[in-house]
DNA sequence: CTACTTCATGTAAGCGCTTGCATATCCCGG
DNA sequence: CCGGGATATGCAAGCGCTTACATGAAGTAG
């Protein structure tokens, strides 16, 4: 109505500073709640700011303050059950909080080098985080200069808080529940393990897992070991060379449960029932894991997403930042498959 | 090394001029492309703003310029499947196009509304894509009369550009399927459709699925009818609820992958076999449908995120908008299920 | 050689906020 | 009745860019 709708739409601070006839100043001070503004001073100002539909202009107020309240959040894949878990937790807690969640797929470790190096040089935001994606030492020494406070989730990295599972100890968790029903011939399907940097996981899991047999006094057997690539699809063709042993596993440990879904698949495709011809037991806390009666290793992988953002907002109101790493703990699900 | 480094990490646009021997007006227009730079100096500029590691302040340049080039995508949850591979899909298009991807989660109609007035009184973004979040007039015309363009998906909005699919055609697609394969006496397990204005889909698939049974002169039984919640657990206690009938169904429409999952365990633990004793289609065409041997109506849901992002780009760079409805087809997988 | 274009570059005014500092007001004890 | 410390408010200088406009340097035609 008044002459201060001029500008198509959005109302500026200055608007609502005349509304309430006060200075810009005042009605910064009264919409943030700072101190030493008057009770009734603040009431106007925030009357005339609802009254206008007002809200503070996102880019002039991070350029001023030099905070963003935007939270970036690394992930290797979108659509994948796991991430997008990690993501509903991260984003549940952030949104809580007044932050934007800004994501990035980051594949592989060339565009994960490129993804830090434009971060930190735009420094378009207050924190990252970064999901299963470890760090090279360059990486880490760069997001460490930034401004930016990172936690990492799922794998540790040294220099930032994380947060994590003891792979080793899912690993070791399996087999002693596989070998506790009797099994002692128990073969894996893990994932790529080759780069150390580009996904640590595996790895660990299938350390756990040949720690135990070892300790249970059973040889490893590289034969029963097949490497999937973390899919269902993987997961059934790994299943699949295993099954066409001489002397095949009485017992599968797939490192996920979507290896473990295509494993199942691949058993029952070979007229063979789980868990009486192969016994399969997975590691997530999956979705469909309960409808598949997949044994599992539940991971709580939505609590990653919220510990990892609640720990980083936490790190940017002012706490004590250490490189500690919060671990999750994981629980043992049993189901019908083992 | 030298004084320009002042500013703990950050190089500004000053000293990108300074190093290049040009005016930060320079700088800017060398770096955007603009024309009317003197190829030399581009160069230069470029020579000096790559050893800097220069990258131009994402709030600043936001606030000069008006344009953020950040993109909001609005999904009712995070954790699913479908949402996921929509986010992928939209992910891939629009970092290749150098747009940042800010993710909110609206679960209620209430939530939406809030969502819809802060994004608008903020103007945060310069585009917006919703997906499966129908829109009441007010909304609709908050946004429109926003700077954001806006895309949906999954429902048309009338007012602004979409990509769907055509859910009643997946009805009627999958009760066709059915009836070919000899089927009469046909169930469906449906979503909630007691709100409109929260979620259309699952109404519209019914409406196919009574359409296309009507028309092969088979009358539509209420009793075959259960109301899931698009989960897993839903489509299976949808399930037992139909296997409890005197005269149960033969087939089983469901109205997405997850409830048909649901649905086969709760046909296996009833000692029944698929498809023998109740044959089961889904739709989605879910990464697990294949291992799971469903059939179902894939509906390609990456393209949809892939499409909205393009046509999003496509108007922000100054593509005619017209409210055009994309539809994405879909296509009839069939697996042992059926 | 001059007048008029073009093209290249610089100048400076914002964009809409935040915030350090200055100013004004009020209340209290002496 | 006055000085001084709180408390409340305003002033104005940025934050790091973009961009309209002004200016300068060449080139071109008459």
């Amino acid at each position: 109505m008044s002459a201060s709708s001029d500008r198509r739409g959005r109302a500026t601070i200055e608007d609502v500073a005349a509304a309430a006839a006060v200075s810009v100043a005042t009605v910064s001070r009264s919409l943030r709640g700072l101190p030493n503004v008057a009770k009734s001073t603040r009431d106007r100002v925030t009357d005339a700011a609802t009254s206008l539909n007002y809200r503070p202009h996102p880019s002039a107020s991070r350029l001023a303050s030099g905070q963003t309240r935007i939270i970036e959040i690394a992930v290797p894949v979108l659509n994948s059950w796991y991430f997008s878990e990690v993501l509903a937790g991260a984003e549940a807690v952030l949104s809580e909080c007044g932050y934007s969640l800004s994501i990035s797929a980051v594949a592989s470790p060339e565009e994960r080098e490129k993804f830090i190096r434009d971060a930190v040089a735009a420094d378009g935001a207050d924190g990252l985080i970064m999901v299963d994606l470890p760090l090279d030492e360059l990486e880490a020494s760069v997001l460490a200069e930034s401004r930016m406070r990172v936690v990492t989730a799922g794998v540790e990295s040294g220099r930032f808080e994380s947060v994590v599972v003891d792979n080793v100890e899912i690993g070791r968790k399996a087999v002693r529940h596989l070998f506790e029903r009797g099994h002692r011939r128990i073969g894996i399907l893990s994932g790529q393990s080759d780069d150390p940097l580009h996904f640590t996981v595996p790895g660990d899991r299938v350390v756990g897992y040949a720690e135990q047999l070892t300790s249970f006094g059973i040889e490893v057997d590289p034969a029963l070991s097949c490497v999937g690539n973390f899919s269902v699809d993987g997961g059934k063709e790994s299943m699949l060379t295993l099954l066409r042993l001489e002397d095949r596993p009485t017992a599968v440990f797939a490192i996920s449960d979507e290896m473990a879904f295509g494993a199942m698949a691949a058993v029952r495709e070979n007229q063979l029932s789980v868990p009486h011809d192969v016994a399969i037991i997975g590691v997530d806390g999956h979705d469909l894991s309960e409808v598949m009666g997949l044994t599992t290793i539940d991971q709580h992988v939505e609590d990653h997403g919220v510990m990892a953002a609640r720990r980083l907002v936490e790190i940017l109101e002012g706490a004590a930042e250490s490189p500690l790493h919060l671990e999750i703990e994981t629980t043992l699900v049993v189901r019908s498959s083992t």
